[in-house]
DNA sequence: CAGAATCCGACGCGATACTG
DNA sequence: CAGTATCGCGTCGGATTCTG
């Protein structure tokens, strides 16, 4: 999601159906946590912690906030000393099953070919500056 | 994505087999880019900020030049006075379609639904901090 | 245990102005 | 036309420390 927080495009931009869901699914950590809590079914928050491994207890308090209010979590809260907080997939956020298959299906059959174009494209960034300005364009930041 | 750019979880993490497409699909503009590409066919640089609405030209160029290097888009350069660019989908960036579809139809089902998780989660918020705490949570950050 | 509070840095993005 | 350069803001995320 950009800076603005939610994404409510004024302008042509609305054409594009999906942006609205970009921002409630997407994020660095939703999607590890939706499917850390699909695969395991409820979960403690320390174990939530653990079986996503690097994610700090603020940003996975933020994230399961965010989520809980979307409607994509529920939280419960055992009133017991220490206390005891479980989490689990609702079934709106299971709705989501289904979508996340597809994406690991193209994942597996086309990252490869997304690494294979970064390759060829740095080599060629790399490579042509030198001959002829085909295409004048400084310098590609690379990221991966 | 997050601010660490690439996503290269080493942790347990790594057991979410879509984070990695998260970070090379999902960004504020790719969606609006790859969605305007898909519907109006190959188009001009300027053709594509205007049916997108309010992109900026930088903006559009960073994203554009990415999804390039990821193999998503293929950029075209015609050496014409005035210059003449044209980008248009690639076939690594078609077969998201059914990904796309499949979004979309979960939009269509489902955005209503986290939109009234969200007031019922807000009116809840406002409304119990004054009986007994159910749920010791200080305050929730509401963002839509 | 389940967070909350605080400080901090890094991007993504927006607005504006300028160029080959 | 198709970008580039510069500036600044806001948010996310990491690290650390503290609490009921």
């Amino acid at each position: 999601m950009g800076p603005g927080g939610g994404a409510e495009p004024v302008g042509p931009a609305q054409a594009c159906p999906i942006a609205p869901v970009v921002d409630i699914v997407f994020s660095r950590w939703t999607t590890p946590i939706l499917w850390a809590l699909h695969a395991h079914g409820r979960q403690r928050f320390v174990e939530l912690q653990r079986l996503i491994g690097t994610i700090t207890p603020k940003v996975l308090t933020q994230r399961l906030r965010q989520m809980e209010r979307d409607g994509l979590v529920v939280r419960t809260y055992h009133p017991e000393v220490p206390p005891r907080v479980e989490y689990e997939i609702s079934d709106l956020g299971s709705s989501l099953a289904p979508l996340f298959s597809t994406l690991a299906e193209w994942s597996e059959a086309n990252l490869g070919r997304v690494e294979q174009a970064r390759r060829t494209f740095d080599d060629a960034a790399a490579g042509t500056p030198a001959p002829g300005p085909g295409a004048p364009r400084p310098r590609p930041d690379r990221r991966g």
